[in-house]
RNA sequence: GCCUUCAUAGCUCAGCUGGUUAGAGCGGUUGACUGUUAAUCAAUAGGUCCCUGGUUCGAGUCCAGGUGAGGGCGCCA
């Protein structure tokens, strides 16, 4: 029995099993929030219900103790879940003591030291529930679309576009490399099935130290044979919108738990933007505007935004200090402010980076030397003025990988695209139309320093039915972190891995 | 790799321009009280102020180096 059921059992007597998340304690009763995996429910167990003996047990319960409890279940439109269990009879597992995350704000290290226990508690419940609709969501709108599930393999002699450090692996005496991406073996197997996707793990040796970037990561990459870079636009398009709304509908607890305003996210069922590289520079330097508004003064409204609310938020600190200092106030008030001003200076150090950071963004997006790749700051910059994923595509053809289609019509670009999310969480999508001619591509792999002999069996694809196709590979950890809001994604994983980080 | 911010009780933090016995809240323990929602009230235990060196009559506080962490850039999804 899971409190999830609960509403089919009104009057009737149930036995839940759980973790004892929280509880309260009287001289005649306990409240104990039982939390079962699925769910939560508040359990009343009084003395005269369940006898003196188990009474004084339930009593000593510890945070997270293993509980079975038995009893009539009773609608409650106060509590959450909206029902509450009348206890008859309780079974302890385990009384367990000293458990470490307590209902107060811990630290980020705190926390992720651990993040076995962490993810027991409520909002990372939430995530993990959002993660799975996500996952759920994505194979559902895939296999309806009749593509056809790969697994790209995790060792591979080569790096794909040589640039990014890889982790090196002994693979029976030889060097051998976590997997960066499965892409050419997608395009390999779409040869074969016409539309293919892999979902699988991906490992990045890179030594960032960013609220984006993890060492491993999970990636999801379609790849379809008679496809363009238009037809691809739209696939991304309808598949980012087919997710977040099925995610939407799915998880209306979970969103209200992670206070998730979806309003935010109902936008995607409007048309993307599609912007070329270079209407995106021109917007990005200022010279163009978006709907009347222009990045580089709306940067400028961000950092006068972000002093007003300091000296709004410093005036309130100085103000609540002075009422308790004064003296007289009650102790639960006390508690009250205290609590309100730990949030404060919070939110004052993120204000403080934002104060640090803003200037220099402005600098870079102002100072943009057009043929260059977008940074972190700039694409913040660029999405900044959108209220949807914004697509960018046809690139100076020098900054994308070997594999990019050149644009026929004006070779000093390439057919990539690049989906970047809106709110600041970045490029969310990076793909494009695949470069067909065999001769351009090995052009393109001696201008890179590649090493021809492991690219041949890529080279035959073009030697046997070369067709014009197109893919992209989604973060999947980066969707998740937009689509629940979180400032991290380390967050967005049950075991994340990054740079510093091995443990738990 | 570069830039930047930080390290004080189990947890979250305060500790001003260096000064005598280092504080608060939460959590723990004990008691009181209560259909409670991070309950409340009282009492109580709990510290190598990250490490090493320096300045000083005196360092949690200042300086240098180290270690660890947060964030930004680069790189990318």
């Amino acid at each position: 029995m899971h409190t999830k059921n609960l509403k089919h059992y009104i009057g009737q007597e149930v036995t839940l099993q759980g973790w004892v998340a929280n509880k309260r304690e009287s001289k005649t009763v306990v409240f104990i929030n039982l939390r079962d995996g699925q769910g939560m429910c508040q359990c009343i167990l009084g003395i005269d219900d369940i006898g003196e003996e188990q009474f004084s047990e339930a009593k000593s319960l510890g945070q997270e103790s293993s509980v079975a409890i038995t009893g009539k279940v009773v609608e409650d439109t106060r509590q959450i879940g909206g029902f509450e269990l009348h206890a008859t009879s309780l079974t302890v597992y385990q009384n367990a003591s000293d458990y470490p995350i307590s209902n107060k704000e811990h630290g980020v290290e705190f926390l992720i030291d651990n993040r076995h226990l962490w993810l027991r508690s409520r909002r990372q419940w939430a995530i993990m529930k959002v993660r799975n609709s996500i996952i759920y969501a994505i194979h559902n709108f895939f296999q309806s679309q009749d593509f056809v599930q790969m697994d790209a393999p995790i060792f591979t002699g080569n790096a794909a576009e040589g640039t990014t450090d890889l982790f090196e692996t002994d693979y029976y005496g030889k060097p051998a490399y976590l997997t960066q991406s499965g892409q050419l073996y997608g395009e390999a197997m779409a040869m074969a099935m016409g539309k293919i996707y892999t979902f699988g793990p991906t490992f990045r040796a890179e030594k960032s130290k960013t609220r984006r970037h993890l060492s491993e990561f999970w990636m999801i990459e379609p790849e379809m044979a008679f496809c363009d870079i238009f037809e691809n636009m739209d696939l991304i398009e309808e598949f980012l919108r087919s997710v977040v709304q099925e995610v939407i509908e799915k998880c209306p607890t979970e969103m209200e738990i992670l206070g998730r305003d979806i309003s935010k996210l109902s936008t995607v069922s409007k048309p993307f933007p599609r912007l070329s590289y270079d209407e995106a520079v021109e917007i990005l330097k200022g010279d163009k505007d978006v709907d009347g508004q222009n990045s580089l003064l709306t940067l400028e409204q961000d950092l006068k935004d972000v002093e007003a609310r300091m000296v709004e938020i410093n005036a309130d600190i100085a103000e609540r200090e002075a009422a308790i200092a004064a003296g007289g106030m009650k102790k639960g008030a006390i508690n009250f402010n205290q609590n309100k001003i730990d949030s404060q200076k919070q939110e004052l150090k993120q204000l403080e980076e934002d104060q640090r950071n803003i200037p220099q963004w402005m600098v870079s997006a102002r100072d943009f030397v057009y043929g260059n790749d977008f940074g972190g700051s700039d694409e913040t910059v660029l999405t900044r003025l959108f209220d949807r994923p914004v697509m960018v595509y046809d690139w100076p053809h020098e900054i994308k990988a070997f594999y990019m289609k050149r644009n026929p019509e004006d070779p000093r670009f390439a057919r990539g695209v690049d989906v970047l999310a809106p709110e600041g969480y970045g490029e969310i999508v990076g793909g494009g139309e695949r470069e067909t001619s065999e001769e351009w591509l090995v052009e393109k792999i001696n201008e890179h320093k590649l090493p021809m002999d492991v690219f041949q069996w890529y080279l035959d694809l073009r030697r046997y039915g070369s067709v014009p196709h197109s893919g992209f590979g989604l973060g999947l950890e980066r969707l998740v972190a937009w689509i629940c809001k979180l400032d991290h994604v380390r967050e967005t994983i049950p075991f994340p891995r990054y740079y510093g980080r091995l443990e738990p």
